[in-house]
DNA sequence: CGTACGCAGCAACTAGATTTGATGGATCTT
DNA sequence: AAGATCCATCAAATCTAGTTGCTGCGTACG
């Protein structure tokens, strides 16, 4: 259904499914995103739970955020970040295709 | 059922999903991996497809089937390299469980 | 207002990963 | 058995990404 708006969101293109995986492919971020994992936290937060130095955390947080992983929100001085499970639907859904068909034998090489 | 060995691979602590992140997040082992999502290749085949120095194709297939995501099978000369759909789907379980209680509001800062 | 706080951005430094070109072992061909 | 092919490995050179410390903007509080 093509043109129907399905609330699954579209198909990733290898690009953005490497961005994806670019970013989450690091030890601190993903710390930061299992934190995320159990819900929205803010910054000062997660700096504190995970012993960071500020700045750190910040490249960190915009790496992600630039990658589509997390949404944020102001709220005063505050910054909430959370995740996007849309992202980590789109990365599911890009693995299963992958792993689809890739039974098929080799055609011999000689 | 921990103790009764199950068809579902285990679960990926995140250091486990984490190496394979980092495996599939270049965009050289993107092409290896997609070029595989179709079936099983040998290494000489790869190379001419993706157009790439031998050696520089064989490193990165060194990464990936350290990674777990290959398995290779060798037959006379040739090596043939294959998608490990296991890693596929121990991720894709790692990406759920990651996903499943994000919604969670967080609790105010000041 | 003036000061304190929360967070983002920059520049220089560092550490790690990738590329390149060459070498070597294994297997097949003639 | 000599030569050719397929592939892995190595060391050196190059690139890329992360860290650190500092500066700056916006918001809140007295």
């Amino acid at each position: 259904m093509p043109l129907a708006p399905s609330l699954a969101p579209a198909a990733l293109d290898p690009d953005q499914a490497r961005q994806l995986l670019k970013a989450l492919a690091d030890p601190l971020r993903l710390q930061v995103i299992e934190a995320l994992g159990g819900g929205e936290r803010c910054v000062c937060d997660l700096t504190a739970d995970l012993g960071l130095a500020q700045s750190k955390l910040s490249f960190h947080l915009k790496v992600l955020k630039q990658a589509g992983l997390l949404a944020d929100r102001q709220e005063g001085r505050w910054v909430y970040y959370r995740l996007r499970v849309e992202a980590i639907e789109q990365l599911r859904a890009w693995l299963a295709a992958l792993g689809a068909q890739c039974g098929k034998p080799a055609r011999s090489c000689p």
